[in-house]
RNA sequence: GGGCGCGUAGCUCAGUGGGAGAGCAUCCGCUUCACACGCGGGGGGUCGUUGGUUCAAUCCCAACCGUGCCCACCA
């Protein structure tokens, strides 16, 4: 009684997916409100920079995300996909920059005021592209909880976390080692400083006593900081050198004399063995110098170049100083030798320049106290990791973990809210009405200026979870979606980014911001190579969307999600795949939706003592599918999970059943049977492909509006009519794999005997139900002849079908059987040893032994009847 | 230097202590009334190497080789 619907022969991913996606966010179908009555499933999403696109690694962490989002919203939980974006300070200041250079324009001329309006203007004209690419991908997040990290609550948020880590001694300001990088004009996170190896040269350099004598040669690679060299130093117990501690030796060029020193951070065994100690640029120096007491000069300023102390060389930068130096030393006889060296150089993440540690007064915070909680929460189990191993790498991190240099000296992000008197007196408060009360109050005057720096751009990262849920003021959501239950994130920030989640949800939001880390393999192609412009290997998911469309995308990308894998090798043909998939399932439906018969109102079976041994079979795989769909979800086993829905899809469904019931004794309850399936399995692929899916779930009898919010495949509920392992539908599941068995070898007969297909096989058999006839005639286009001589006294199936024999011309049945003979005498004589082996009797397993001798008795019974069949027909 | 992953068919990858699998590629046959974006059939692998544990190892253990990643202050 359903009305029949024309579908087009092909699928096009293209207009269904555009339709259906704008239907579901009109119908507001990905919005959630707390609902305390349900459990929680939120994830936050990673914030996305504002200057991003997306590329194949968001296709993959984001596209997890929606598939969690969407699996756990059609069990009923209260689910939702929080969505924001990241300033990202340094990358977008730079994006800027680049732009004003373009009109003749510089940062410092336009003015900080002028100069953020068009950050904004940018950020409002470019912004969303990442998220019309999300839609397009089919990500269906909270879009009505969309949150920026500048946004003002935001903003709140990390003032009051600033503050309040100044109030309790935990961020300071002081004269540090940090990483300046000279490029963007700023300082960096060590997390944000990259070590690339390079090559390069170690120069050894004399020198020499200031008393006159040798000295000693020194190697480095940097020679252009020796001019701040305010020391050299040797290992307490190197002979060599011990005479010479406690002397002076001469600076070259510079002739300034510096103490030779002894300490333990020197190898002996490296170079001379007399490390040149510059505490300024240097953080091994830098250490050095602190216990020694040394002075801190610096050569090199914050625009890379020599500067002060320098002597000739002040304004020069510091590579093309570092040529000239080395000429220098040279001509003055005191480069002993240079040597090619491979050194490993830091490297700017945001910027790739080369990063130089420079003295710097700026802000800081201190992380000891803040990581031991978070050790301590990971080490209870409140937080863990999937695969498990990168906990690892988050308690390694936390171990060796370092104050954070958080100031940064660009302009675009949440400038620091502190001020200075001019005494440089701090204050540190919410707002500037706070800070002039503060400065009235302790100083009598608001003569203040504010710092101009901004914080490092994880800093507000470092809040998101609960920054988004509304903290620090009491929300609902707060209450029931914190902590969240899952993040999905790559292992390149579990440092940078989780770790910091970790250590200020526990110290601000009071428990741990999520349950379980999901870490997501890293994209590469399919040399294995990572994905760069350079090597131009990069894909872009937009274009595999244009080509395959969104949801083969998401379902190529998923298979290939292996969770013990740390890369996944793209390959684009997983998506190809995909899209002939949707293809098949589209015919598929078009198959049943234009049945004679007509399908049934609602989603229902018939009575079940009227089902076929075929329809018991696929819904007995149709349980099993979703069994291990949802134990692959549960487990992010996303690749189990599509090789299941393949599985179940292609091979399965429509390979095997769908032609099933294409015989005529089938068609009693085949309607409602591939309706009722169908039906159930797209809401498995709902999560994975949600357009294909609902577009075939509304073709066919279903209940509700949309998919998205239908309920997932309860075997509780909707899987009731299984009867357990031992039952009748796994029982008569058995014998349908026996006439599929049965049927593969008729087929593989077929080929052998090099019947054409319009030929008939055929078959001398015993008595037999008709629908067994109908399967072996129609799948294996066989003319079956009863022959009731044959007939093995009851229905039993398995004997049925082993007492059919091939009818064809002697020569190809005596080959066959021939080839057939020789494998079964080697697998009995195999078998036969096997068992005749005491050691394997009374060692093994009785189930194993069980089994080996149940298949050498099997192999026995068909080996006589090939022998009975080849005698026959008379040896060849 | 420390830690971690990977090595199974030409390619990308599943898999299991008890007779090696998928997709793609390749070869053969088919326009069969859902689908040629399809259907049916085949060929192809000493499961990196060498030892060990075991009645039995592709699977567990060790070493080695190859390969990739993360962390680290070797000038």
């Amino acid at each position: 009684m359903t009305d029949r619907i024309e579908l087009a022969k092909n699928y096009d991913p293209a207009d269904v997916e555009r339709r259906l996606y704008a239907r579901s966010e009109a119908a507001g179908v990905f919005h959630e409100d707390p609902d305390p009555a349900r459990p929680p499933f939120v994830i936050s999403m990673p914030p996305p920079n504002i200057t991003g696109r997306a590329h194949l690694g968001h296709a993959s962490t984001y596209s997890t995300m929606d598939v969690l989002t969407r699996y756990h919203r059609m069990r009923g939980e209260n689910a939702d996909w929080l969505p924001g974006q990241d300033h990202a300070a340094i990358a977008t200041e730079a994006v800027i920059v680049r732009e004003l250079k373009t009109d003749g324009i510089t940062r410092d001329s336009l003015g900080r005021e002028a100069f953020l309006a068009r950050a904004w203007e940018w950020r409002a004209r470019y912004g969303g592209i990442i998220y019309d690419q999300f839609r397009l991908l089919g990500f269906g997040p909270d879009w009505e909880r969309d949150r920026f990290t500048m946004d003002p609550a935001l903003s709140h948020a990390v003032n009051t976390v600033f503050l309040r880590l100044y109030e309790e001694g935990l961020i300071y300001r002081g004269t540090r080692l940090i990483n300046w990088d000279p490029s963007a004009k700023s300082t960096l996170s060590d997390a944000e400083v990259e070590s690339e190896p390079r090559e390069g040269t170690i120069w050894y350099v004399r020198y020499r006593s200031a008393d006159g004598g040798p000295g000693i040669v020194v190697a480095t690679t940097r020679p252009e900081t020796i001019p701040a060299d305010v020391a050299v130093a040797v290992h307490p117990e190197d002979e060599r050198y011990r005479a010479l501690i406690g002397t002076h030796v001469l600076l070259p060029i510079f002739d300034r004399p510096v103490p030779v020193i002894a300490d333990s951070a020197v190898d002996p065994s490296f170079a001379t063995g007399a490390l040149k100690i510059t505490p300024g640029h240097d953080i091994v120096d830098y250490e050095i110098g602190v216990r020694h007491g040394l002075p801190m000069p610096s050569a090199i300023d914050f625009d890379a170049k020599l500067c002060a102390d320098a002597g000739r060389y002040v304004g020069m930068d510091r590579f093309i100083a570092r040529a000239a130096i080395v000429a220098d030393i040279d001509a003055a006889g005191l480069l002993v030798k240079a040597d090619a060296h491979q050194n490993t150089v830091p490297i700017s993440s945001r910027s790739g320049d080369v990063v130089e540690p420079l003295l710097s007064l700026q802000w800081f915070c201190t992380m000891q106290p803040l990581a031991q909680p978070a050790l301590e929460a990971y080490r209870a189990g409140r937080v863990r990791f999937v695969p498990e191993r990168f906990g690892r790498t988050f308690a390694a991190g936390l171990e060796g973990i370092r104050d954070w240099n958080v100031s940064r000296q660009v302009w675009w992000g949440h400038q620091l809210p502190v001020w200075y008197t001019p005494n440089d007196d701090i204050v540190v408060a919410l707002t500037e009405e706070e800070a002039r009360a503060i400065a009235r109050e302790r100083f009598g005057h608001e003569d203040l200026r504010r710092d101009t720096d901004t914080l490092d751009t994880w800093f507000s990262s470092a809040l998101w979870p609960f920054s988004i849920l509304g903290w620090p003021e009491e929300t609902p959501e707060r209450a029931h979606w914190y902590p969240n239950q899952t993040l999905v994130t790559g292992r390149e920030i579990i440092f940078l980014w989780v770790a910091r989640m970790v250590m200020l949800g526990l110290h601000f939001a009071g428990d741990v911001p999520f349950r379980d880390v999901f870490v997501a393999p890293l994209v590469f192609d399919l040399q294995g190579r990572k994905m760069s412009k350079s090597l131009g290997n990069v894909i872009d998911p937009i274009g595999l969307i244009e080509k395959y469309g969104a949801d083969a995308t998401r379902f190529g990308i998923m298979k290939q999600m292996r969770l013990e894998s740390q890369e996944l090798r793209f390959d684009e043909q997983k998506c190809d795949e995909a899209r002939k998939f949707a293809n098949k399932l589209w015919n598929a439906t078009r198959f049943v939706t234009s049945l004679p018969e007509g399908l049934p109102r609602a989603s229902t079976l018939p009575p079940l003592e009227t089902l076929t041994i075929a329809d018991r079979w696929i819904l007995t795989q149709l349980y099993r599918t979703v069994a291990t769909v949802t134990d692959a979800f549960d487990a992010y086993e996303f690749g189990i999970a599509v090789d299941s829905l393949l599985a179940f899809g292609w091979n399965l469904y429509c390979d095997r059943y769908l032609e099933a019931t294409k015989a005529p004794s089938a068609k009693a309850t085949r309607a409602a049977v591939l309706a009722y399936a169908l039906n159930t399995f797209v809401r498995l692929l709902h999560p994975i492909a949600p357009f294909v899916s609902e577009e075939i779930w509304l073709a066919l009898p279903h209940d509700g509006e949309t998919i998205v919010t239908a309920s997932w495949p309860d075997p509780f509920q909707d899987l009731a009519w299984y009867d357990g392992p031992n039952g009748r539908f796994e029982r008569d599941a058995a014998d349908f794999e026996r006439v599929i068995a049965k049927i593969d070898e008729l087929r593989n007969a077929r080929a052998e005997f090099g019947l054409h297909p319009k030929d008939k096989l055929e078959l001398l058999a015993p008595p037999m139900r008709d629908d067994l006839r109908e399967q072996l005639e129609s799948q294996a286009n066989a003319l079956v002849t009863i022959d009731a001589a044959r007939g093995t006294g009851d229905d039993d199936i398995a004997a049925i079908l082993k007492a059919i024999e091939m009818h064809a011309p002697a020569a190809v049945l005596r080959e066959r059987y021939t080839r057939e003979r020789t494998k079964l005498v080697a697998e009995i004589a195999r078998g036969e040893a096997k068992l005749a082996n005491a050691e394997f009797t009374s060692r093994a397993k009785p189930e194993v032994v069980e089994k080996e001798r149940a298949k050498c008795d099997d192999y026995r019974a068909q080996l006589a009847r090939v022998t009975d069949a080849l005698t026959v027909l008379g040896d060849a």
